[in-house]
Parts: C-alpha cells; sequence; structure tokens
DNA sequence: GGTGTATATTATGCATACAACAATTAATAT
DNA sequence: ATATTAATTGTTGTATGCATAATATACACC
C-alpha cells in the first residue's frame, strides 16, 4: 500500500524550476523575478520565494538585489563532477553490493528493462527518458549503498549534469553502451559481489565521462 | 576596498541555526516548530520558513506536517564523509596548488597564526575558535582548488562535521598535530607544488579521521 | 553634449492574515 | 462503559500588503 503525500505548490516550483535549470531551458546568466515567476505559474511570491531559497542552496541560482540570476552547470562543473564520481562511486557500489536490499534490486531491474524500451523507441523526447531511468537507476544505486553521506553527495552530483547526460545518450551508440554498464553492475548487485560491482560501476563513469568528454556540448 | 553587503535576517537566521544543528545544540529527533522560532527569535514565521527550506535542502532538518524533525549528522554519517574526502581532498589540494592566489595564501596564513594563538590560549571556548580556523583554513584550500565542484562538495562535507571537529581540537595533542599539518599544506601550496600539497592534504585527512575513529562520541 | 540630481519603476525583504490539515481532547449517543 | 463524533489546539501552506533597496529614466543645469 503506497502513502498518499500531498506535494506542496512550493515542492513543485522548485522541482519545476530545478529541472529547467538543469536541463538548460534557463541559461547560464538570464536574470529572472519573483514577480514574473509568479505571475506565469499564478501563485503567489510565498512559494516561489521558498523554491527558490533551495535553489539558491545548491548553487544553481543566485539572488542579486534586483532579479535572481541562474548559475547553471558549465562544462568545466560537469567535468569536475565527474572527477570526483571517479573517486567515489566505486565506492559506493561495493557498499551497494553488500547492503541493497531485494526490493530495491527489484526496482533497479525495472528500470533496466524501461531504458532498454526507451533507447529502442528512439522517437522524439526518448533521450529525455532514458536519461530519466538513468537517474532512477543511480538514484537506487546510491541509495543501495546504506550511506546518507554517499547517497547525498553522489545524488547531487548526477542530477546536476542532467543536461549533459541527455545529450549523451541521445547518441543512439552510447546509449546502448550505457545499459549494457548499468546491467554489469545490476549483475554484480544482485550477486552481492563487492569487487566486481566496484570495479563495473567505476568502468561505467570512466566510459560516460569520456564519452562526455570528447562532445561539445 | 571592501563592498558593504547587507546580511538579510533570512540569512541570518540559516546560519545560527545551522550551526546550532551541526554543534548539536539541536540534536537529533528534536522536534522545532516555525511559530515557537519565531517567537523566541522575534521575527515573523517568512525568513524563518526560508532558513528552514535550506536547511531542508541539506538534509539536516525535515519538516513533518506536524512540526520539524531535527535530523543533523550521525557518527556514521560523520565516517562516511571522512572516507568520501580521502579520496578527494587531496585532488582539490593539486588542484590549489597550481590555482591558489597570493591574497587566498596570504589569508590561509592569517588562519594558521590565529590557529596557534587559539591552541596556545586553551581557555573556555578554545575549541569552537581552533574549529572555527579549522573551517577557514579548509575553505580557502577549496576555494584555491579553483573548481565550483570541489568547493562545493568539500565544502558541505567539511561543514557537517563541525561537532566533530570541536571535540577532536579540544585534544590538545591533537589540535597541535592538526596544525602542524595545515602548515604542510600551506608550504607545498606556496610553492605551488602539487604533489607535495595532495600528499600533505591526504595525511591530514587520514590522521583526522584517525583520531575521530578512536573518540567515543 | 555632459553631468548631477530627482523621480519613477521594479525588485526583494518581512510581517500579517487566513485557510487547510492533523492530532488531541472533550462531548455525546448508544 | 465504549464507540463515535465534535470541538479545540497547534501546526504548516499560501496570499497579500507595505517598507525598503537598487536601478533606470528624465530632466535641469552648466
Amino acid at each position: 500500500m503506497r502513502e498518499h503525500r500531498t506535494i506542496s505548490i512550493a515542492d513543485q516550483i522548485f522541482e519545476q524550476l530545478e529541472r529547467d535549470i538543469l536541463t538548460g531551458k534557463y541559461q547560464r546568466g538570464e536574470v529572472l523575478s519573483e514577480l514574473r515567476l509568479s505571475a506565469e505559474l499564478g501563485v503567489s511570491r510565498t512559494p516561489i520565494r521558498e523554491a527558490v531559497r533551495r535553489l539558491e542552496q545548491e548553487n544553481i541560482l543566485k539572488e542579486t538585489g534586483r532579479g535572481m540570476v541562474v548559475i547553471g552547470i558549465s562544462r568545466e562543473d560537469m567535468l569536475d563532477m565527474y572527477e570526483i564520481r571517479l573517486r567515489i562511486e566505486g565506492l559506493a557500489a561495493r557498499r551497494a553490493a553488500a547492503n541493497i536490499s531485494d526490493e530495491q534490486l527489484k526496482q533497479m531491474e525495472e528500470t533496466l528493462d524501461l531504458q532498454s524500451f526507451y533507447i529502442d523507441k528512439q522517437e522524439g523526447d526518448s533521450a529525455e527518458q532514458i536519461r530519466d531511468m538513468d537517474s532512477r537507476f543511480h538514484e537506487l544505486l546510491y541509495e543501495g549503498s546504506g550511506s546518507r553521506a554517499f547517497h547525498e553527495t553522489l545524488s547531487a552530483l548526477h542530477r546536476k549534469i542532467m543536461k549533459y547526460r541527455s545529450a549523451s545518450v541521445s547518441k543512439h551508440s552510447r546509449a546502448l553502451l550505457s545499459l549494457e554498464e548499468h546491467r554489469a553492475i545490476y549483475k554484480a548487485l544482485a550477486a552481492h559481489d563487492s569487487e566486481a560491482a566496484e570495479k563495473a560501476a567505476l568502468n561505467h563513469v570512466v566510459n560516460a565521462r569520456d564519452s562526455m568528454a570528447e562532445m561539445e556540448i
């Protein structure tokens, strides 16, 4: 039985704005105003302001005293985030091999099926759907580590490079390889094989990083 | 010439609440209410709510629909944060050796002098003062890396273990060693010696972690 | 034409009012 | 006495109003 949790307007606005910034709909340097957003979204300034405070805490938006300027994630930021992931994602996978639950493994399997489905589909917004499955897969991996510190740190890094991940998986060959790498990680986790999990996760990050590095975006 | 920046009430409240949570004044599990904080601090709920949204974004406080529960940082969280720092702080120092400015080096030197002063002092709240110098030193190191990703990630981790760092440096022998380790990092940075900087930073994190691990706090 | 100043505009910062909701306690019917 | 319902209390969620700060604009003056 699923608990029915009401999502507040402020939360919805946060999610939408975060997505719009991280996908590049609002570009680096663009200036927004609470009043304008308030009018566009049809709500008062209060929930807007609360969402904005959270975005400021994530360092992807900044108040200036005269409008808010979008910071977003530069290509350089993205590459540095991979440098960090290179050094800790393997360890998170190692932890996950020991701690992941059967339920989490089941959900992971589901994301693999959907990822495969969206890759075969190849229609208009399939890159976004593939990317969202990538997000869910990694979220489950980080959760499965059982470590709050790894979960928080890696989740923040992975989420912030959303835009670049979309671009990457829009290349069919990379999307297919990414799926295979996810499957290798899943297999190691399901077997609770720490060594294999660490190796597979590191391999996946290395390949993703290399793929990103040679894109011009 | 220094720009005069007014700090908003909401920002001040954020800083105070964050500090109170991270130092353990508000303990894990404790329930707060906006109205109570509003009355205690003598401001309306609006700036309180904005501060709370930022604390929620940091995962150290959580709304429950009936009050807000303090999450804080457990000992296990702290140890995992060291595991992460062990893997990336050396690289940040390597970057800093290449990118740190003379101004940042000058400020770093100043924190070393103050750290030394407070260690010698050994009065009532000297542990807090030493810890704050530790914060400033590492903040300068992360800034000096010139990488936003490293800065954000490491800064968040270092800040969150505030409580444990205070406890650690309240032990005089550890405080002295920590100062020496900082000096070694500074020396390498001032010489722009990447290898030495990485080695010194890693050594410092290893020793700090080991010191923490054998404390019972 | 250039410069200083007043003014208008537009933004954020904070306080307050009210609605909605959940939990607890009191009241009431059976 | 117990179960059910109603009232009370305490909480968060949202809208709105007003003060203040920052910037742009207009204009007088040299």
